[in-house]
DNA sequence: GAGTGGTCTAGACCACTGC
DNA sequence: CAGTGGTCTAGACCACTCG
C-alpha cells in the first residue's frame, strides 16, 4: 500500500528548490500511477484518505487533484470518487483524434491493421523514441476508414521491449482503440502527444490505400506519445485524406 | 466603477439552475472585460478587494480567477497583481500561429499586407460571422515571412461594422501584430479560435506568392476568432507552405 | 515595509450517487 | 442513509515585487 510520508514542510530557508506541499502530494500519486498501483478506470482512495495518508489536510490534496484532472490524468465524479482516466473512456476517444467530417455527420469508424513486423530502429526513430539505433522496435500498418471509406493510413513505431507480444493476429482480434489496447495488455498508458503537421504529396501506396490519385494533397501528421514521466513510446506518421474531412483544433 | 452586488447565495432549492458563487463572481468579471472596464494590459483590483466589493471571501474570488487565469483571459503575476491578458505581450504571440520551423532554427517574423477592401457579406461569411448576407465586411489579403522567406497567405474577413476605419495605410503603419492592433485600435480582443486544416493543391496566384510551384500540396487553415461571449469577429483563410515549416500541436 | 498573489489549514455545509 | 466530491469561509503564514 502506501509508506508513510514524512513531508518536508516549505519554509524560507528552502526556497531555490521551493516546491509547494500541493505538487509533492501531485508526484506521490504520480508516482503511484506509473506504479500501476491504481490501474485505468479504477477509483483512486478519497481525498479524505488521501489527506489522513499523507498527514494533510483534505484541500491540500483537493488542489494536487484538480491539478491532474485538469492534465487529463485523473477524472472527477461527484458523488462517486475519482478514478484514473483510460482510452477505454468513449469521452477520451477523440482527444487523440482530432479528424471531423466536413458534412458533420456523425459517423462509424474502423481501425484495419494491415501490417506488423518487427525491425532495428533507424537513426530517426531511436531518437525519437529515446532509444539506441539498432535497437528492437515494432512497426505497425494500418488503415482508419470512417463510415466505409478511407481516409487514414498510419504507420507506427513502438519500442520492441514494451510492445513485444503485439502482432497482428493482437490487433485483429482486439475490440478497442489501440491505445486501449496498449493500457489493457501492455500496461501503457498515453497521456499526452505532439503532433506536427504538413501538407505532402500522395505517394503511389498510400494513394491507392486511400483511393485518391497519386500526387494529390495529404494531410501528413506525424505524432509523438508520451507515458507517465513524459518517456516517448509512441511514432508514428498518419496520412490523412483531407476530402471529405478536415483536421480540428481548438486554440483555446 | 462596480454596482454594488446582492448575489444569491445558493440554497438546495435552487438547484435546477445551479450556479456556485465563484462562476457567478467569474461572470461579474467578464462582463467588466467586455465592457472595457479594464483593458488589455492594465492590472484589475487586487483580490482582497474585488472580495470586499462582492461581499464574498478571498478564497471565491480567487478560484473565479483562476478559472480565467486557465481560459488565458487574465494572467497573475506575484507580488504585482493581475492583468488583462494581452495580445502585445510577446508571450502571447505564438497562441494563435502554431507554426515552427523543422530545422528548429529561430526566425523573424514579417507581415506583408497586401491589399484591403471593402465587401458584402456572402452566405458563407454572414453565417460563420454571425451577420446577415450583404452584410458590410472589410477583405484583408497579407503574406507572412520567415527569415525573408514567404510562408503564408492569408485572406481575412472582418465584420465592417466593428473594424471600420481598417485600412491599408492602417495596416502597413502598425508595428505590432494584427490582434495587437485589433485591440489597441478597435477594443476587439481574440480570446479563443478554432482551426480547421485541410491539405490542398495551390492555386496559381497563392504558389507565385509562396514561390512554389502550381499544383504542389499546402496546408490550408480555416480559422474563425472568438471575443468574450464567444461572439465570432474573425474568419480567416491561411495556405502555409510546409516546405520548411510545420504546424505544431499539443494534445494536452 | 506595505501590498500583492500563493499555500495550507480546519470546519461547515451543499450536491450527487448508490445502497 | 453514508460516503463521495464541490463550495465557501476565515485566518495564518509564505513568496515575490517595488519603492
Amino acid at each position: 500500500m502506501f509508506q508513510s510520508v514524512s513531508m518536508t514542510r516549505q519554509t524560507s530557508m528552502e526556497s531555490p528548490t521551493f516546491s509547494p506541499l500541493y505538487r509533492q502530494i501531485k508526484g506521490l500519486i504520480l508516482q503511484s500511477l506509473d506504479n500501476g498501483e491504481w490501474r485505468p478506470g479504477e477509483a483512486i482512495p478519497s481525498e479524505t484518505e488521501l489527506a489522513s495518508r499523507f498527514s494533510v489536510s483534505q484541500g491540500t490534496v483537493r488542489k494536487a487533484i484538480d491539478e491532474m484532472a485538469s492534465e487529463n490524468l485523473l477524472v472527477r465524479r461527484q458523488g462517486k470518487g475519482t478514478y484514473v482516466a483510460s482510452h477505454s473512456d468513449p469521452r477520451a476517444f477523440f482527444r487523440f483524434l482530432r479528424l471531423v467530417p466536413l458534412s458533420g455527420a456523425i459517423e462509424n469508424t474502423r481501425s484495419t491493421p494491415l501490417e506488423c513486423w518487427r525491425a532495428k530502429a533507424g537513426v530517426e526513430a531511436a531518437r525519437v523514441l529515446g532509444l539506441k539505433a539498432g535497437d528492437p522496435i515494432i512497426v505497425v500498418r494500418r488503415l482508419l476508414e470512417f463510415s466505409e471509406k478511407p481516409v487514414v493510413v498510419d504507420e507506427i513505431y513502438l519500442p520492441g521491449e514494451i510492445f513485444s507480444g503485439l502482432s497482428l493476429e493482437v490487433l485483429r482480434e482486439s475490440e478497442s482503440s489501440l491505445y486501449s489496447l496498449f493500457e489493457n495488455k501492455f500496461g501503457v498508458r498515453m497521456i499526452r502527444a505532439e503532433e506536427r503537421l504538413r501538407a505532402v504529396a500522395a505517394d503511389r501506396i498510400s494513394a491507392d490505400l486511400l483511393g485518391v490519385s497519386e500526387g494529390s494533397p495529404l494531410l501528413s501528421v506525424e505524432r509523438t506519445s508520451f507515458t507517465y514521466g513524459d518517456r516517448p513510446v509512441e511514432w508514428r506518421r498518419g496520412l490523412y485524406s483531407t476530402a471529405a474531412h478536415c483536421y480540428l483544433n481548438d486554440l483555446g
